[in-house]
DNA sequence: AATTTTGTACCTACCATTCGGTACAATTCC
DNA sequence: GGAATTGTACCGAATGGTAGGTACAAAATT
């Protein structure tokens, strides 16, 4: 893939994550990335598939950073959980704040309307599910939870959790519900 | 309010729900309710008034149903919350499994692009938000719940659940999720 | 008769997309 | 090696359609 191309999808990333895909125009893409029509048409068959492009260039990072980069690796279930908590809430902290999770964004805006959105966003959350469901039940077997938990319903309870606070954030305009919650789920989780 | 205003705001009530706020046109609203421009500009001085007319009726209508006819009714604290998971669940089931939380898209998609639609439903996650804490402080007063809670975070915590998985029942178009979660809920606070 | 309500025609701006064409480097042919 | 050809990257005007909103006359209501 071309850098230009990678460059354009990178940076009608941050337009999307900030207006929402249906209110972002061809042309608001084209003023931020200072590309004419020509070469957009030239790399992207459709506004369609630059939306496309841009869910699976998030779903990418997101799985390297958050899957393999900390769910993933051989750290301790309380540790990789810890991290997951801190990489939700300052990877892209300022963009967060005020725009809310990329891909929460997306996965309300566009699963009832576009199916090939939906499906590719869906893959994330279940991968995002499985592995805190695998880490969950490590600590069962650990005896660091109780084995009355279910693994994998608790597994969606958190991502649930972190999903929500990031809704009531945005809502509200600040950090503060987003850090309570998590101070919820350590306690809950037996995290510090 | 006249008749036909309201019946413009209930119909187009849904179809905001089922399409989001920006990518509803008037001409959509036009044909759903069966009226011309003239009309609608009678009743309605822009969209954007219509739009926070309509979040006005979603907030009055649901401070009705589940602030003062659930949360806040002198039932026992248990029982409230298990109204509420069940209000949550069932009251507008078809559509919100199709197109998630009306209250909770509208957050997301407006929360940072239109001040006013943001205060109006901040207000309500706000009652939301301080009618469960209520309840929670009664339930530890009754010793139904541990001291060691905040009754503030974790109400914060028990809507983001809600919201959180609402979001994740629409990406995966199965109630089953939403389902888990409040199996969870009522698990770590005792409500069965 | 006066006022409120409502339909129709219309305005301008913007939408996603297409198209004709240009610049220029890489490739092919002689 | 030099000329002709091809392919890629790119531009900006034009296209057909829809956006939100206005003007105003007809109709209904009082």
């Amino acid at each position: 893939m071309s850098t230009k191309k990678q460059e354009i999808i990178r940076i009608a990333r941050e337009v999307i994550h900030s207006k929402g895909y249906q209110a972002t125009s061809v042309s608001d893409i084209m003023a931020a990335t200072n590309i004419g029509k020509g070469q957009f048409y030239h790399y992207f068959q459709s506004k369609h598939d630059l939306g496309l492009a841009i869910v699976e260039d998030l779903v990418k990072d997101w799985e390297g950073q958050l899957i393999i980069g900390i769910l993933k690796t051989s750290d301790a279930p309380v540790t990789k959980l810890n991290r997951m908590l801190q990489w939700a809430e300052t990877s892209h902290a300022e963009m967060e704040i005020k725009y809310g999770c990329a891909m929460g964004n997306l996965a309300i805006e566009m699963s009832a309307q576009d199916e090939e959105f939906r499906v590719k966003i869906n893959e994330f959350f279940n991968h995002w599910v499985n592995s805190v469901t695998d880490i969950l039940t490590e600590m069962i077997e650990e005896h660091q939870l109780d084995e009355s938990i279910n693994p994998k319903k608790n597994a969606e309870s958190i991502v649930a959790m972190i999903e929500g606070g990031i809704l009531l954030m945005v809502n509200r305009q600040n950090i503060q519900v987003l850090q309570n919650i998590f101070e919820v789920i350590k306690q809950q989780y037996h995290l510090d």
